[in-house]
DNA sequence: TCTGGGGTCCTAGGACCC
DNA sequence: TCTGGGGTCCTAGGACCC
């Protein structure tokens, strides 16, 4: 099936005809990060530019410039590989408020088109631009419109259109950077049928593993299969994904922000080994996850911990909290226990984790948390909340490093350094 | 080559309740 | 003495996405 691309009149052809059935968007943004960086520094237009973590402390790439790309540099690849295969890429670790600020103005074409957006990630949205009696315009002239105002902003996106999240989605990747993909109502299934069924959102590496012991290679074989075998192969998901090949997938575009956890957890460009600098580095985190609560107004009623070992497992304990919290005094006293069950002395950390989950209602109510007691028995007031409160405010004014509290000091020497954001943590 | 960080969702087993 | 069944909640682990 040969697709006209963005700049192809043939386009015209197909706008003509009545478009029959749901009309689902894909919107995409070309190597983003990367995009942002370019477009802020003239001198790094045209040249490889690598958007990631620090090749000599476990970085990887976040975003790969389509001049990197070349080299065989992509996202998620080991920073250190990337270096080798792209030597003279420039490198930058991120500036996310930027590309945050980029992604908002596209964001707001997109709603400025249709109220039915879905948000998936900083660079993506789905959107639902089904001709209906208000508004027949058809939907690749909405999707042309919407190209040239992203390229007005100085970044780019590719299109998928089609009449399902997943076909709309698949035809997004078919054509990058600027394309634009149409799959018409009814040409679904020999659009998908020679893909990979990898191909697919929601199978993974294992689910992938799995289909093609048991002979499934492309969307096609799964879209032909008894319902019953890939069930049995991959549970409720395998339900899912065989709608999903067939073309039949019904999920609406629906604007989801409801916030289910807020964490942050760090890689060390060294394995810690001292039982004082990890629970340094976890003071450090539960005072990010802490304020970044306080921000968004939030108050989370469980508290977990997450580590990786040397030899790369994983393990985490969750508790509850005594009432809805954003304390991070309070994370810290609780995570110092819950460490005792993941780690023992001799034990090497290489990542660490803290997350609050558990924001059930709206009622958000941090201030149930005005008395508890502390160690020491001592009734803890208001006082350390106010703490927290100037705390936030001088971090606001000067940035995350210009105050820490003492137990964090420790963590010098120590960081991936990962974060631009933060850069005073781990120097 | 050596493997990030921020998320969401699903599953399986155990506790607990009626 | 031998021993249900269903529902719900919690926990830990894992798959998956960008």
């Amino acid at each position: 099936m040969s697709q006209p691309t963005s700049h192809d009149t043939s386009f015209d052809a197909l706008a003509s005809v009545p478009w029959d059935g749901r009309a689902i968007l894909l919107v995409d943004l070309d190597a983003f990060f990367a995009s942002v960086e370019q477009l802020d520094h003239p001198a790094w237009r045209g040249k490889p530019v690598i958007v990631g973590g620090d090749p000599d402390k476990r970085g990887v790439v976040s975003t790969a410039s389509y001049e990197a790309r070349k080299y065989g540099v992509h996202s998620a690849m080991p920073s250190s590989t990337a270096r080798r295969l792209c030597p003279d890429a420039v490198w930058t670790e991120g500036h996310f408020d930027r590309y945050r600020e980029m992604s908002n103005k596209v964001m707001a074409i997109l709603h400025d088109e249709t109220p039915h957006v879905q948000q998936v990630s900083i660079d993506e949205a789905f959107m639902d631009v089904t001709p209906t009696g208000v508004n027949r315009e058809h939907p690749i002239l909405i999707a042309r419109r919407i190209q040239e105002r992203v390229e007005a902003l100085g970044v780019s996106c590719s299109i998928g259109i089609g009449t399902t999240k997943a076909v709309a989605k698949l035809a997004s990747d078919m054509d990058k950077p600027r394309g634009l993909t149409v799959v018409t109502p009814g040409s679904e299934a020999n659009f998908m049928a020679p893909m990979p069924v990898r191909a697919l959102s929601g199978i993974g590496a294992s689910a992938e593993k799995k289909l093609r012991e048991h002979g499934f290679e492309t969307l096609g074989d799964l879209a032909a299969t008894d319902d019953d075998e890939i069930i049995k192969l991959l549970g409720k998901t395998g339900a899912v994904m065989l709608e999903r090949a067939r073309g039949l997938e019904n999920a609406p575009i629906e604007n989801d922000d409801e916030v289910k956890s807020v964490s942050n957890e760090t890689s060390f460009a060294h394995d810690l080994t001292e039982r004082t600098d990890i629970e340094a580095a976890i003071a450090t985190m539960a005072a990010k996850v802490g304020r970044r609560l306080r921000r968004k107004g939030l108050a989370g009623t469980t508290l977990a911990l997450k580590v990786r070992y040397a030899d790369f497992s994983v393990r985490s304990v969750q508790r509850p909290l005594p009432a809805p919290s954003d304390d991070e005094f309070l994370f810290r006293h609780m995570l110092s226990d819950m460490l005792d069950e993941l780690w023992q002395q001799g034990m090497a950390l290489r990542l660490v984790g803290v997350a609050v989950t558990g924001f059930d209602d709206d009622g958000h109510d941090a201030d149930q948390l005005k008395l508890f007691d502390d160690d020491a028995g001592e009734t803890v007031s208001k006082s350390h909340k106010d703490l927290q409160t100037a705390t936030d405010k001088v971090k606001e004014r000067f940035g995350e490093g210009a105050l820490r509290y003492g137990r964090e000091l420790r963590m010098h020497g120590t960081g991936t350094g990962s974060s631009s954001k933060n850069p005073a943590d781990y120097k």
